[in-house]
DNA sequence: AAAACATATTGACAATTATCTATATGTTGC
DNA sequence: GCAACATATAGATAATTGTCAATATGTTTT
């Protein structure tokens, strides 16, 4: 296993599914409580917990705790990381 | 199933696999044949069709028949395409 | 301390995807 | 036309991933 391509695979599978793509949209407009994002998807809390854990993972999305409640918001630096990536792979040499 | 959000995954799926970011890699100092991406890559025969067909889907590779031989290459374009779908799924509004 | 609540983790199962073997399609040179 | 070759497709299987129900963890309020 190749671990330079198996973190540009994380950061690139955040990306691939419909439901993370939803959650990321939602996120354009602002931070959102995990119970926000949870009555707008059809999901279960579990399945959402799983989401957000990928988009972290992937460093595109952080995420604050206040109190009993979980904040998640675009992540400027990871996204910054995200283009660079893509730029990586893709660019001519 | 919403079709944009389909549209979005395709692209980003193209560059989910190790395998394909390798073949992007090797893309990345010009046109390649297949024939010497399969000798490069580990896999079958179908299996590099396979990634092949996926990354040209995505429009990220463009490839090109000459006789018996297909080349493939970066497709500009495409990659444009990418950068655009990050931005548009990433942005702050 | 206990009850109510928000989120995370675990384990099972279903859906998707990567891979292979076998075979088909299409091209070149004899 | 036929043999040799390069690539594509079909079908089967294994690996990965998304989903859920059940449960655990951690926070707030009474």
């Amino acid at each position: 296993m190749d671990k330079r391509y198996y973190n540009t695979a994380r950061v690139f599978k955040a990306l691939c599914d419909e439901n993370r793509v939803r959650i990321l949209e939602m996120l354009q407009t602002g931070e959102k409580c995990a119970c926000h994002l949870l009555e707008a998807l059809r999901v279960t809390q579990p399945t959402l917990s799983h989401h957000m854990r990928i988009l972290c993972d992937s460093g595109i999305v952080e995420s604050r705790r206040e109190g009993k409640w979980t904040y998640y918001k675009i992540s400027a630096s990871g996204v910054a990381g995200a283009f660079n990536l893509l730029n990586e792979v893709t660019k001519q040499k």
